[in-house]
DNA sequence: ATTATATTTGCACACGTGTGCATAAATAAT
DNA sequence: ATTATTTATGCACACGTGTGCAAATATAAT
């Protein structure tokens, strides 16, 4: 490993201040050309890299944002933080990874990690086992603004960003009654969890508004996987009363509903119409092709970014931004 | 923003020397276990934070992990960096994302922006577009170790983990003759790339192997979406000789493939068999479902990490790991 | 030619932590 | 009781950069 060089080894080998060097190669427009374009060919020529923990030091925070999610191999969350990195990039920040993993130990493990790190902004989407969020309140005492995203908590002033849940739920109910389905289940998370709280009431109140009797919400007390679809719509369709379609709050719960259609030679949407609140691209290769109520995941991640660096410029603001959904309709209902 | 505390505030506070509460704050044997109770009680009473940005300057690196990767959105790449995190927050460092978009610029200005970050160590696929691997070879040079991944370059000497390609694509096309598919074409990305050229090599001799004429192998230049796969089976069945079997080296490619199939009402298996080489989940959810050779992204992701972790410790190694894949047999061929 | 103004550079200190070495205090050995 | 040894703490400096202010130099105005 060879010796690194800093702003003091061309200062001194130029013979000038490092401070004029330092201002030198931030363009400050306080130093002549004349010595920046001395100072900046011999840095170049040296291989001279700033070395960004000082500076981090010196400004008292790092050139990071952390990104708290709770899974990064979920496509909603992936695309979330591709977005983001893109952006960050673009202005010169880093993105720090975060997995919660729907642990709340971890997430507090992530928000201390966070603090030592004195990052410039966090953006988080909480765990599933998340009740108590006093980690972030202390993130946030601590001068560290966040922006919450999709799974977001009602008891914290601070920027958040979601999908209009309830209109999503609600419209995903509305055109399932209007393609005559009578008796719809929801397939939903857990109701602490304002997401799933709001699909849930907007489910509930299409239904009463079109004076539909039959409801059925099946909570999944964990993270949405495959299985857990399949698993759900087993056990409905072993009741009296089985429903004629489901709204799902995930790709993946849809996808295990289709897969127990298909095992059991349930025609969709004939015997059972199926809708999701999603915005995976595979939604469209299923058989039927799914039908979903679709997050505008770009979209969402965009304008937390940007709450985000007006956070760390001036004053939090507590703002909720609730972007529509867009339905997009398949064979699957 | 409330003022932060730092060791020197305890040391002052409690009259001590601010070495003493650098000390006791990381366990270290010489400080007495009276003094280190006084000043762990008193540093937790004051919410007193580790600067890291300080302790990252002073040890000259960073506890940064940077990863880059051509797409965070992929499945393959989102799963990797999600096993990534998880080893490298129980290891105490932070991952930092770098998505490069398939493009050559974009990974030089991560690569830059890596060392000046003094990150302790770098985990990387090469983009589509790269030729010249000088960059890395740079950062190698100024001390950083870099593990290769997937996309590895073959003229740099550093850890590398691969799948075993040749082996894996080898398997597939032994896999269709053997259920007697005779006209087997490989959809495939650029052929400088050494993952799509092992691939290649293996589908070629496995050909020549079993003494089959047909070969046809369609190079997409680009990453690889649904709409490519679409496009490429769109254009060999308007060939004379059209295939009875493709390979695809991706998922999202066989999955373009299969949508053409249902489109065209051509028959999968019978009409056309359909076998990729990738590890998304969702692969088993098509219709009919795909069978796929399967990179063991998890395992390669360890094994990625620990040898990064090794050469942060001790001399940069030069070997390739070079994974078996795993046939998974489903119903498209 | 003198003063006023603008431009350019230097100086000193700060940011928070860690480490080698010296010193001081406590304990053990003679 | 004196010396040797262990244990505990302090001191000074280093890590690399940025900033307010002072000083020096150059340019413009009178």
């Amino acid at each position: 490993m060879k010796k690194k060089i800093t702003i003091k080894d061309i200062a001194n080998e130029l013979g000038i201040h490092h401070a004029t060097v330092s201002r030198a190669l931030r363009n400050d427009s306080r130093i002549s050309q004349s010595t920046k374009d001395k100072i900046v060919s011999y840095a170049k020529s040296k291989g001279y890299k700033l070395n960004q923990s000082a500076v981090n030091l010196r400004n008292t925070h790092s050139n990071e944002i952390a990104v708290i999610v709770p899974n990064i191999s979920h496509y909603t969350f992936a695309n979330f933080v591709s977005v983001i990195t893109d952006l960050a990039a673009r202005n010169n920040f880093i993105v720090s990874m975060f997995q919660t993993r729907e642990n709340y130990e971890y997430e507090k493990d992530a928000v201390k990690t966070i603090m030592q790190n004195r990052v410039a902004g966090v953006i988080a989407s909480l765990s599933l086992t998340t009740t108590d969020t006093d980690h972030f309140k202390d993130l946030i005492d601590f001068g560290i603004p966040v922006v919450f995203f999709d799974r977001v908590p009602l008891d914290i002033k601070a920027p958040k960003v979601t999908t209009d849940n309830y209109k999503a739920a609600y419209g995903c109910v509305n055109l399932l009654i209007n393609k005559g389905f009578k008796k719809i289940a929801h397939l939903t998370g857990p109701l602490h969890i304002s997401v799933f709280n709001e699909r849930n009431k907007g489910y509930q109140n299409a239904l009463k508004d079109h004076v539909v009797e039959y409801a059925n919400n099946v909570v999944i007390p964990k993270e949405f996987e495959i299985s857990d679809g399949f698993d759900a719509i087993q056990k409905l369709w072993k009741e009296d009363e089985k429903p004629d379609a489901v709204l799902c709050d995930s790709f993946t719960l849809s996808a295990g509903v289709n897969m127990f259609c298909r095992n059991q030679n349930i025609i969709v949407p004939d015997n059972l119409g199926i809708i999701a609140i999603a915005n995976d691209p595979f939604s469209a290769l299923l058989e039927p092709a799914q039908t979903i109520m679709s997050q505008p995941i770009n979209e969402m991640a965009k304008i937390a970014f940007d709450l985000l660096i007006q956070c760390t410029k001036s004053e939090i603001i507590d703002v909720t931004k609730s972007i529509q959904p867009e339905l997009i309709i398949r064979k699957s209902v």
